[in-house]
DNA sequence: CCCCTTTAGTTGCATATCCCACACAGTAAA
DNA sequence: TTTACTGTGTGGGATATGCAACTAAAGGGG
């Protein structure tokens, strides 16, 4: 349950008045809950949509030879659950991972989409608060195919790069992750990654100090 | 403009009555144009957002060597536009093509998002229809990149055949392109991709005829 | 019919990438 | 202090992948 405070900053209840929260809270069935970091959030198996309202999380897959690859980056506004993205198809497990504290919005996507006759007001505003976290869902995953469609380790850095500075506003930006974690994103071999990483550095494409990057142009 | 029995099929104006759906063509400043085959759709320069009615498109990125690549297959029911998706981040150009002779509905996104006064139930319906699609097109995505981030040749191919054989709900299925189509859709060589569909081939665990596949087990 | 484009299929060769291994720093727990 | 663990940085050797080139089949249009 969200103070009136923190309700102000929540991307789904964006614009709800305090009262029709707590109403929607209950009508919906919503669920809220809080999470410790490597704490086990979601794992595909109810037909919730989980909404991320404060921390940052992971949407990790583990294929059969127990091999991990973050898929996702969740941080404030992401949503995940089985009938929105990644139906797991093949034969490995998806999970949701807390990585730093979080809040988390749980709410049965079938009452979403579900046209109510009573409460209507509210429905339609909250229907259109999750069509905008949905569109941002969408830019943030073909974000990642623009980078994962590169066809050299070398492009997909440079490609990241430009998106992060993009974001920032800035030649200089922070990488919301680490090396190792990067590797993964990019999905390559990490000690390639570094190889590609130095000559970057070597002819003057890119500076870097711990996690702090810099790229030229 | 679409005739009523067009209407019932349409994704977008699903569930609403051809007397509405005039009203919101106006209202929402609405645009409906036809293509033909290669035809350019869309350039990414409008806030326009588009809906393909009928038809088949491919989104497709041009980097600064003339390189393209298809980074969405656009069938009916999907969305796309520079506020949903591919913000261009980098210096390559995107566009959307033409595949087969299309319908596309235009919409200005802002005039989705925005609270309207009037005309507030008909609205919802679309917010509501304008979600689902949003959530299609997340699915879509997530797969994509669940394919992309495979590390080998050989597993995106395993990844994406698994997938279209869910989807048909069937061992067999059929390729919805051609092959020199999928190695762009994979992010790989073609003949790199070709040598590994000949392994897959030769120790069984894929037969093919033409764009008919099957997969083992 | 021929021309022209697209697609499929194959191969040799260069190299980018993967895999394994090791060294080192920082940090937290014991 | 040790011990364990995670992240960073580097290198050698094996190989999967990319690149260029070619043949052949299939279709489409004049």
């Amino acid at each position: 349950m969200l103070s009136e405070q923190e309700l102000e900053k929540s991307p789904l209840f964006h614009d709800i008045s305090y009262q029709d929260y707590r109403e929607i809270l209950s009508c919906f069935q919503a669920v809220q809950r809080s999470f410790r970091a490597d704490e086990l959030i979601y794992d595909f198996s109810s037909d919730a949509v989980g909404v991320v309202e404060r921390g940052q999380a992971s949407l990790i897959r583990i294929d059969e030879e127990g091999v991990a690859t973050v898929l996702e980056d969740l941080g404030v506004g992401s949503v995940f659950g089985k009938t929105l993205a990644f139906a797991g198809s093949t034969g490995d497990s998806l999970e949701v991972v807390c990585r730093r504290p979080c809040d988390v919005v749980f709410i049965d996507y079938g009452h979403i989409l579900s046209r109510c006759g009573h409460a209507c007001q509210r429905h339609s505003i909250l229907v259109q608060n999750m069509l905008q976290l949905m569109a941002d869902k969408a830019q943030a995953l073909s974000r990642r195919v623009d980078v994962l469609s590169r066809r050299s380790i070398r492009e997909k850095l440079l490609c990241y790069f430009r998106q992060l500075s993009q974001q920032s506003g800035s030649r200089t930006f922070t990488l919301p992750f680490s090396l190792s974690t990067l590797a993964d994103y990019i999905a390559t071999d990490r000690s390639a990654m570094m190889r590609e990483l130095k000559r970057l550095r070597e002819e003057g494409s890119v500076r870097s100090d711990g996690r702090q990057f810099t790229i030229r142009q």
